[in-house]
RNA sequence: GGAGAGGUGGCAGAGUGGCCGAAUGCGCCGGAUUGCUAAUCCGGUAAUCGUGAAAACGAUUCGGGGGUUCGAAUCCCCCCCUUUCCGCCA
């Protein structure tokens, strides 16, 4: 969420970057809201000023002069109480009005409401060249007995898989490499809850339990299955204020990730690209309360991305993602695509990687500060979140580069210690 | 799952209706002093909201919510969390 104060201080700026976002706003419902608040604040302010002065001379006053008082304290209480009341209704609505803007924009991000018009920062690595008609990982996986789609369909439904074999050892030789390379880069590793309090969600800016939602709740209790660790590893400074001294701090955590995937079907579904479960390294971030601090964060996620994939030996395309294909809590957003020689008719680039700055978006919500130097009060600290490896999506990366003319695929060496293999082939009947 | 104990400032820990935003200790910051890797002494040290250019002033906060009262950390009710013992268990 945006500061009030800000919101109602820069009303044209953030009206502005609502229609570069594509998000209908109207800011006049909630400035007069928030002029109300304040006006409803000094007036109970000033009421329970007097009851405070009041009832400090009641022990002292003489008796005849008691009941008096006592009437006008009563008097007080009733006012004091409707102010409150209105107050938190007022402060309900505007909460729910705040909720609905987006954070701001990195001024360099391109402008856009369509995905087409993010802007293409950068390729590495060179599309492989078939002698022969590649197959998708669907044909690769049932070829190598790598999954089953019937068993996870018949126990979970559509949407939920069997890694096995290779597949399996596969999942946790990817999870393997992330961890070992973000432990070298000075990450403390986690693995967290798979499930979170609705508020921590709410905190991070995800909305379980909506018409459109994209969270699996737990029925009866206020939990849910998280869509990404970033949800525990934001929520899990909840409340805090960290040491200005040890920022930034970089944590990852390995987690499940559930999501419904409402209205997903139809593009893409084949396999196991959009499944409804799938294991994910994420890395996370708290820094200074600066844009130079979480832009080198930035970037440094991002790097940390491509050398993954660099490692993985998988041809990809870094996106500066446009306006208005940024998620609410986003300042600006890299994200990652593979090429997937099995998709569509000739191959095309899949999404594997996010990495998105959120400044102090989540930060304000979550009540994550930090003290700065020199500086009164506390600040919220920015927040960052970027994916290692989401398996899944890796998993079909690999598979359709690095797949062979009988069918087999060789093991990027990096996975091969974990492996135990250098070539996946058909297991022996 | 059964029985008990407890949730107060960065930490520890007093406080059972007005003199309590809160003793004391530790930690931290500033200063004094001492020729010595320290001790001692003095002072300061919460967050949030509102008004204000600022200094400051006011309000709120003793796990959360509700109630009693002129007045609640303190009394009453509900909830949450932590912890100890027992049981069960990967």
């Amino acid at each position: 969420m945006l500061d009030l104060q800000f919101v109602c201080e820069n009303r044209a700026a953030v009206e502005e970057n609502c229609r570069n976002r594509g998000v209908p706003i109207d800011l006049t419902q909630l400035v007069s809201l928030a002029d109300r608040r304040r006006q409803l604040i000094a007036s109970g302010d000033q009421l329970r000023h007097e009851q405070k002065d009041l009832s400090g001379q009641i022990p002292k006053a003489p008796a005849a002069d008691k009941p008096g008082l006592i009437a006008r304290g009563k008097e007080l209480r009733e006012q004091i109480t409707q102010t409150e009341a209105e107050l938190v209704t007022v402060e309900e609505q505007l909460r729910l009005e705040q909720a609905q803007i987006p954070n701001m924009t990195h001024p360099a991000a391109p402008i856009g409401l369509e995905e087409s018009e993010s802007i293409t920062a950068r390729e590495w690595g060179t599309k492989p060249k078939f002698d022969f008609k590649p197959l998708d990982h669907v044909e690769l996986m049932a070829k190598l007995d790598m999954v089953d789609l019937e068993a996870g369909t018949k126990v979970a439904g559509h949407g939920f898989y069997f890694l096995k074999n290779a597949g399996a050892l596969l999942e946790l030789a990817l999870v393997n490499f992330a961890v070992e390379k973000l432990r070298s880069e000075g990450f403390t590793i986690f693995t967290t809850p798979d499930l979170a309090r609705d508020e921590v969600l709410h905190g991070t800016g995800y909305m379980p339990r909506g018409p459109e939602t994209q969270i699996y709740s737990v029925h009866n209790t206020d939990l849910s299955l998280v869509a990404t660790a970033e949800i525990t590893l934001g929520g899990m400074f909840k409340d805090e204020i960290l040491d200005y001294a040890k920022l930034p701090l970089k944590v990852a955590g390995i987690s499940h990730c559930f999501r419904t995937e409402a209205g997903g079907r139809g593009k893409a579904t084949r396999g196991i690209y959009r499944v409804h479960q799938f294991t994910k390294v994420e890395m996370f971030g708290f820094t200074a309360p600066e844009l130079a601090a979480s832009d080198e964060f930035h970037e440094m996620v991002v790097r940390i991305e491509e050398e993954i994939f660099q490692g993985l030996e998988i041809p990809y395309r870094v996106l500066d993602i446009c306006t208005g294909d940024l998620g609410g809590p986003a300042f600006r957003k890299y994200d990652l695509e593979a090429w997937m020689p099995g998709r569509g008719e000739a191959g095309e680039y899949g999404e594997i990687t996010s990495a998105s700055n959120c400044t102090d978006f989540q930060a304000r919500r979550l009540a994550i500060r930090t003290r700065v130097p020199e500086k009164k009060g506390t600040q919220f600290v920015h927040t960052l979140n970027g994916t290692a490896v989401a398996c899944t999506r890796a998993m079909i990366a690999i598979l359709e580069n690095h797949q062979q003319a009988d069918g087999s695929v060789i093991v990027p060496p990096v996975l091969r210690k974990w492996m135990g293999m250098d070539r996946i082939t058909p297991p022996a009947a």
